[in-house]
DNA sequence: TCTATTTTTGAATATTTATACAAAACGAGT
DNA sequence: ACTCGTTTTGTATAAATATTCAAAAATAGA
C-alpha cells in the first residue's frame, strides 16, 4: 500500500496521458498500478485536486486536471521565496525578467482562497490578498507557484 | 413557454451571478426566470454548453462556465461590475484581456473626485481611492466606466 | 513507550447526474 | 393540409458520484 500522495500524483499521471470518463475507469487504472483504494476515496481525491469532468468536443465525457497543476508540473522555478516582500498587505514579487506575467497568470488561474487577484509587469508581481489574509497565510499560498 | 436558446442564455447569465452547487438549484433560478424543465433537460443543456462542476476552494463543488463562452460575452463588454471586487480600501477591476490598460486610462482622465489613481495590467485593474471615500461612492465613480 | 488527536479510508447509502425510450413539437417540402 | 425527417423534451431509470458514519492508520506529544 502506497502513500496518498504517490497515490494523487499518479492520479494527475493518469489523467495527463489516458483518456477517463468516469470515476470507475480511473480506479482501474490506479489498481493497474498497484493503488488498491475504493470508489469513495477517489471522489474525495477528484475533490482535493479540483479535477474536473468536461463534456469534450463530441459527446463524452473526459476527466481533466486544473490548469494550474498542469502548469505546477512545467514550470521550474523562475521565482524564489527571497523575492517576496511585503507593503502594507500587499505582496511584490521579483521574478526573472519576463516571467512575471507568465506567473501571475498561473496564480490567477490558481483561484485561491487567498489572493484576489495580480498584476504583473516585466519582472514584478503585485500580488493583492483578500481581505482578512495575513501574510504568513499569503506566503502559504505563493509557495505552491515557487 | 421559451425557446432552447433563451434558455441557454439564461443558464449562462445565472452561473456568472450565482453560486449554483447542482442541478437542482440551477432548476430552481430557471424556475424563477419563467423557464420550466426538467433535471433530464438541464443535464443536456449543461453538456452541450461544456459546462463543468468544479471542487471549489471552500471544498464545495461550483457550477462554472467553460472559458470560451465566457471571453465570447466579454467581447461585447469589456468590463462587468461583477468583475469588481475589494480588499482594504482597495478595488480591483477584471476586465477583458489586453483592455486594462486602456480602461484605466479612461478612469485616470476622468479625474473624479473619488479616485487617487490606478494601476493595470493586462487584464486587471488596481484602484486606489482617496482617503475617506467609501465602498460605495468608489462603486459610483466606477458605474460610469463600466 | 502510551495516549490523544488528526487524517485517511471503506462500506453502505444518499444524492446527483446522465441516458434510453417514447412522445411531442418543429420544419421543410409538397 | 399531410408526410417525412429532425430536434427537443419528459418520464422513468440507470449510472455515476458524493457523503455519512465508524473504524483503522498515521502523527504528535509527553
Amino acid at each position: 500500500m502506497k502513500s496518498k500522495e504517490q497515490r494523487l500524483d499518479t492520479i494527475c499521471e493518469i489523467l495527463q496521458t489516458t483518456v477517463v470518463g468516469n470515476q470507475e475507469e480511473l480506479l482501474k487504472q490506479l489498481n493497474d498500478r498497484g493503488f488498491s483504494v475504493t470508489q469513495a476515496t477517489l471522489s474525495r481525491d477528484i475533490k482535493q485536486l479540483k479535477i474536473v469532468k468536461i463534456p469534450d468536443t463530441e459527446g463524452n465525457y473526459v476527466y481533466k486536471l486544473p490548469d494550474h497543476i498542469i502548469a505546477a508540473q512545467q514550470k521550474s522555478d523562475p521565482i524564489k521565496l527571497s523575492n517576496v516582500e511585503f507593503s502594507g498587505n500587499l505582496a511584490v514579487v521579483r521574478t526573472k525578467p519576463g516571467y512575471a506575467m507568465g506567473i501571475a497568470s498561473d496564480i490567477d488561474n490558481a483561484e485561491t482562497r487567498e489572493i484576489l487577484a495580480t498584476i504583473a509587469g516585466d519582472d514584478t508581481i503585485l500580488v493583492i490578498p483578500r481581505e482578512g489574509i495575513s501574510r504568513e497565510e499569503l506566503i502559504t499560498a505563493l509557495m505552491q507557484f515557487i
